[in-house]
DNA sequence: TTGACTAAACTAATGCAATTAGTTATAATA
DNA sequence: TATTATAACTAATTGCATTAGTTTAGTCAA
């Protein structure tokens, strides 16, 4: 009989499947071992810790959301690549929970690896803002309004926190419209 | 000698320093227990778990910020007001991370005790909001569109996120320009 | 003043999950 | 075929939340 041997990438994919059936915080060692048929100090040989299973949920996140993102914007361009971006990360986001929550706790500023998960798309929106006529700095900006609008809007809708019945969806297109009726308003921009 | 008797609130208003101090995450009834110089099962007398403590604190946080909320917003009126709103949430939020942690993530809607929470501050927006001719249904769009910017705004500034070194301030500043100017944008709105 | 009563403290015990230590078995390789 | 490394295993430890059961200090009625 052939040992049942785990790889490191089974390990993170199984987590992040799990813990967006679950949530974040009820992702367990146990959990995850009982999943993959072994126990629970077994995961020791390929992690050090919970922990370094959410940090690298969140680098995953970031990654697999990045490449959703990309293909959103193949062909288009300007407001309307940025608008399906926004799309893209709506639906990543809401339906990968847990992982999700991973990418907004775990994402902070620490580490080059850490800085890396979170550049390919935040590159793509720069790229996509640019020929729009702002000033470099003011799409550094730019992009921190849309990520704080976007990590915002959806964890207020992953915790159900918007508690009046009106459409989520309608919130969300007019949350756009605002914003990118927002940046045309600044001075020179296209 | 006397008892050493602990108030419900002395609870809450421990818990809420020291997890100002040490993180929402790293807060256990251990360590509120030792600031009130008790010992941790002595707290059930209070709580009836380390859980419902934070959920205390999301309560607690939302009252606070309310109140800060309406009084910078005294005597001013229009985008004035909502301006001086989002400045007293950002400076509660960024100057007491543990409980706006407990504010995030405990903000679900399940009771009425803690739709409650909010309420004071949201229905404070649609006050401000209401004057400006903007239809009721998207003002309650709207006030979504700033609780996902400004809570996923400081959850970022929170976690040190933003990684490149230019000014945070600006940059909320500039989304604040963006969204008021986008909310003008709108067809009528004044 | 005193004697029950209550609230809130205490100590002791339990349970559970993460983690560490030490052991064993399988698969690759020399 | 013997050796070695890897990755599984079991057993043990730790730390915290929580529960059970006990004690003690104030309160209030007789």
């Amino acid at each position: 009989m052939s040992k049942n041997y785990i790889s490191d990438e089974l390990i993170i994919t199984t987590s992040a499947r799990l813990s967006n059936e679950v949530g974040l915080n009820n992702l367990s060692l146990k959990m995850i071992a009982e999943e993959l048929n072994i126990k629970s100090p077994s995961l020791y040989n390929h992690i050090s810790s919970l922990d370094e299973i959410k940090e690298k949920l969140m680098i995953y996140g970031w990654k697999e959301l990045g490449e959703k993102a990309t293909e959103s914007a193949v062909g288009v361009a300007g407001y309307e690549a940025l608008r399906n971006m926004c799309y893209a990360f709506y639906d990543y986001a809401t339906s990968n929970k847990g992982v999700f929550t991973a990418m907004l706790w775990y994402n902070k500023f620490e580490s080059e690896e850490k800085n890396e998960a979170t550049t390919k798309l935040f590159s793509l929106l720069f790229r996509v803002l640019q020929p729009l006529n702002i000033s470099d700095n003011n799409i550094e900006h730019i992009i921190r309004t849309l990520r704080g609008f976007l990590e915002g809007f959806v964890l207020l809708v992953n915790n159900n926190a918007f508690g009046n019945p009106i459409s989520i969806k309608e919130s969300f297109d007019l949350s756009l419209e605002i914003i990118i009726n927002g940046i045309k308003s600044l001075k020179g921009v296209k």
